[in-house]
DNA sequence: ATAGTAGTTGACCATTCAGTCAACTAAGTT
DNA sequence: AACTTAGTTGACTGAATGGTCAACTACTAT
């Protein structure tokens, strides 16, 4: 019934872009709409507000990527390899934006946290609330691979902030100097950090 | 000559707590003249925009924080002394802004420095600019240590890129979560990726 | 004391911004 | 074909914003 409209999608991915190219307090509403060459109108119909555009894009990339994150972090795969596919695939999605579009863009909500804290607290929850997921992720596959002998890391909790903190850090190293081969490193870090031998073997 | 003012450095201050509680995109230029107390008219008699501003206010705060630095990292101090000197004084420093204004705001270059990228280009270089000392601070540190046979760090540069992403990625965490206590593992994090013994010996 | 200069002010302008709304349009339903 | 409903539009408002300027004020050096 009615008419159909992919108006609302379109809206979610104009504010996506723009926050991610740009940041979210210097990007006005009458952007948005004009990248997702929708009327303001049509945005008012959809949304209530700049925070809530971004709250459901969010959401919706949120939902797209967990299943390639579950993939990633499979119990089938082995901890410290899950880590490491994890860094990579970072490492590889940032060189493709750096050819695609010139930018090294970092993780989007990790700057949009930063940027956010204080103020727009539904969009800081929602924030923390990705964020906390991707750090329940690396938390289990330490726990993991000590468990499995592979390295010694009874404080799950502690390595896992370690490592966090570190990729997220090294994210937005390479998101202000524009370099993606920053995070050429990313794999070989995260794994020292953690003391695992297989540094030490790939070295060799 | 003519009339004395303070009005500038008010307005560098204003500019400074600005975007530090909240974001550059965020802040407009009547915002920073009504908390400078100052009027616009003024504004544009001392600065020609709001980047402009902002990358004066750098520079001053800068230059004040250097002497301090310069001590912290003075080669009289035992190398990994320095560094965690350097990371004790960062969680004390945000502790007291929690209990004096209620937020952690974490590092206001690493925040600035992912929002303005790609756009704002001289404040984006000032920021480079003082980011890098930072980073020179650091590697000078992880070198003597290595020297002086403290760690193994024959890969001085790697490793400070390291221990930058891991304290500014903390830093920028600790400002998402408002909470200033993950900023209690620095120190023997930074030391734990150097490999140093002193962790050892302090935890038995 | 006064002339020159550094700094101040408030009024002003043009744009951009967020937000509203009644009229309109295209689809599905019966 | 007529009805219902989801979505669209453009014109509108008031407030905020960046930016300008001529007149004014307070200081200081002579």
């Amino acid at each position: 019934m009615g008419r159909v409209s992919d108006a609302k999608q379109k809206l979610m991915d104009a504010v996506t872009e723009l926050i991610w190219h740009g940041s979210y307090g210097g990007t006005t509403i009458d952007q948005i709409c004009e990248k997702a060459g929708v009327k303001k109108g049509s945005f008012y119909y959809f949304f209530e507000s700049k925070s809530d555009v971004a709250v459901a894009a969010l959401d919706a990339t949120w939902s797209q990527k967990q299943p390639e994150l579950d993939a990633l972090f499979s119990p089938r795969v082995a901890p410290l390899e899950r880590l490491r596919n994890f860094c990579n695939r970072g490492y590889e999605m940032q060189k493709e934006m750096k050819c695609h579009c010139g930018c090294v863009l970092g993780c989007p909500l990790f700057t949009l946290g930063a940027e956010v804290c204080n103020r727009e607290e539904k969009l800081h929850t929602k924030i923390k609330e990705i964020l906390g997921q991707y750090h329940t992720y690396i938390e289990s596959a330490i726990r993991d691979a000590h468990t499995q002998g592979l390295i010694h890391a009874p404080d799950a909790a502690i390595k896992a902030r370690m490592i966090f903190a570190y990729s997220e850090g090294l994210m937005t190293q390479a998101r202000i100097l524009n370099d993606a081969e920053v995070l050429g490193e990313m794999a070989d870090g995260v794994l020292g950090i953690l003391g695992a031998k297989s540094v030490a073997l790939k070295a060799a």
